[in-house]
DNA sequence: TTATCATTGTGTCACAATCACACAATGGTG
DNA sequence: CACCATTGTGTGATTGTGACACAATGATAA
């Protein structure tokens, strides 16, 4: 009783420093066994899924507060992270819902009425990452992407959303390094390509195009352990990278 | 004085029945003389010129607020209206160089202290427009994209960005037509082509693309009226658009 | 009425990009 | 040390795009 209480008065002074009537809710993507992974909390004494999210404070820029939440929540703070969508459907957000999920009584609801939720979408290095509860939740961690469970309010939607603009976004702008570790090979590559797309592509052809780009540096050392013969392993060159898109302007 | 006294009653009201910390900017695109407009306004009493934008009542959907500020502003329904960006920094928002601008005391400013704003973009035709002032504005006119004045706070950004959203989604999907009267020809819409994009096009390359993609619909009329050979005129057949975004996907 | 001419509708060809497939080189395995 | 799955790279067919060409058209003006 006495840790609620304490919880409550937390709770309380976050809400007296935010705005209100605005949330920020993340997908964060990661990539692990050929499978793209978004990163779930379960909501605190209950098993309903949400997804990371969080409040801005009164006098915060809206793009801090997402990088906030995010670095919260992964323990990261350089990440590649990119608003998508504003959702704001009037009946989107039930704070009663929450309270009678976390064994709370409804009639003392705390949370806004309503809430406009803007969504970030979130590329990281899967390994990187140590997965944090907050006040709200007793569990963090990754679910695979063709395995999401109901979510709370409208998170399904949003996670939908976030997947339909990160395929636009895999398909004219190079962006998977930040899924993956600092060396890569590019099978490896190519096989988050694959899963994001979500259609085979050809090796070779794959291979050559990503070099043609002129941003992947190959180092001298190969990915050694397989069973075959040893793949090069490349470096995403920001420096190049920067290059290439002053000349596709 | 009495008149003051009756729009800033007007003025709570609204207040009242809406969102204190969220508002809308939208960004209207029309098309006349072969050059891209915008819709501005200019605020009352002043010579500052700004965005159409709006309040969210507390009870409506966002989508259906952005709609229902560009039926008042444009007197048209039905209209291509998409949301681009969020617009959250800290201090991007001013309600008292607003009061100032208007030559009322910034310190009995009502404005809220913070807003972010949601931008939307909109595709209309320029001749169906007859621009409607509101209560904060003296004036609603068209102005070429390419003389925009200072705008109030971030609202030369929130143009900049829509734009860049614009130029992308005609690079990658036809929403052109949107712009032009129902019945249009094929220089036309390459006109319009070119000034949203900013480099010309080769006429015949333009023309056998579009007509490949189907969904244009030749008419039996042509243009009468100019000087030499009559064109055709086409109608963009939202049916076979359809069909046509099925089979690309 | 008829020659004129800018514009339209459509065709051709070169070049670049993409796709499907091939094959030798590689490096761990048994 | 022969084997073999995998890698790195090459080739030819197909498709898409860009630059340019030319006859057909329809208003204009003699």
């Amino acid at each position: 009783m006495d840790e609620l209480i304490a919880v409550l008065t937390e709770i309380k002074a976050l809400f007296n420093r935010s705005l209100s009537e605005l949330s920020i809710d993340c997908v964060v993507f990661g990539f692990h066994d050929n499978q793209l992974k978004v990163l779930l909390l379960r909501v605190k004494g209950s098993n309903a899924w949400s997804l990371p999210g969080g409040w801005i404070y009164k006098t915060e820029d809206v793009e801090h507060a997402a990088y906030r939440i995010l670095q919260e929540r992964t323990g990261l703070d350089a990440i590649f992270l990119q608003q998508f969508y504003a959702f704001g459907a009037n009946q989107r957000y039930n704070g009663k819902e929450v309270m009678s999920r976390m064994g709370l009584p409804p009639e003392h609801n705390f949370f806004p009425e309503r809430a406009v939720s803007i969504g970030y979408y979130a590329l990281v290095e899967y390994s990187l990452v140590a997965p944090k509860t907050d006040f709200f939740t007793d569990e963090c961690r990754w679910w695979d992407v063709t395995e999401i469970p109901d979510l709370l309010f409208d998170h399904n939607d949003i996670v939908s959303t976030a997947l339909k603009t990160l395929r636009r976004q895999f398909d004219y702008q190079p962006i998977g390094f930040n899924l993956l570790p600092e060396k890569f090979t590019l099978i490896e590559l190519q096989k988050l390509h694959e899963t994001v797309l979500g259609h085979p592509l050809d090796r070779g052809n794959f291979q050559k195009k990503m070099l043609s780009y002129g941003f992947l540096e190959r180092q001298e050392e190969r990915k050694t352990g397989g069973a075959h013969k040893a793949p090069y392993l490349y470096r995403f060159d920001a420096e190049k990278y920067e290059t290439y898109l002053r000349d596709n302007e």
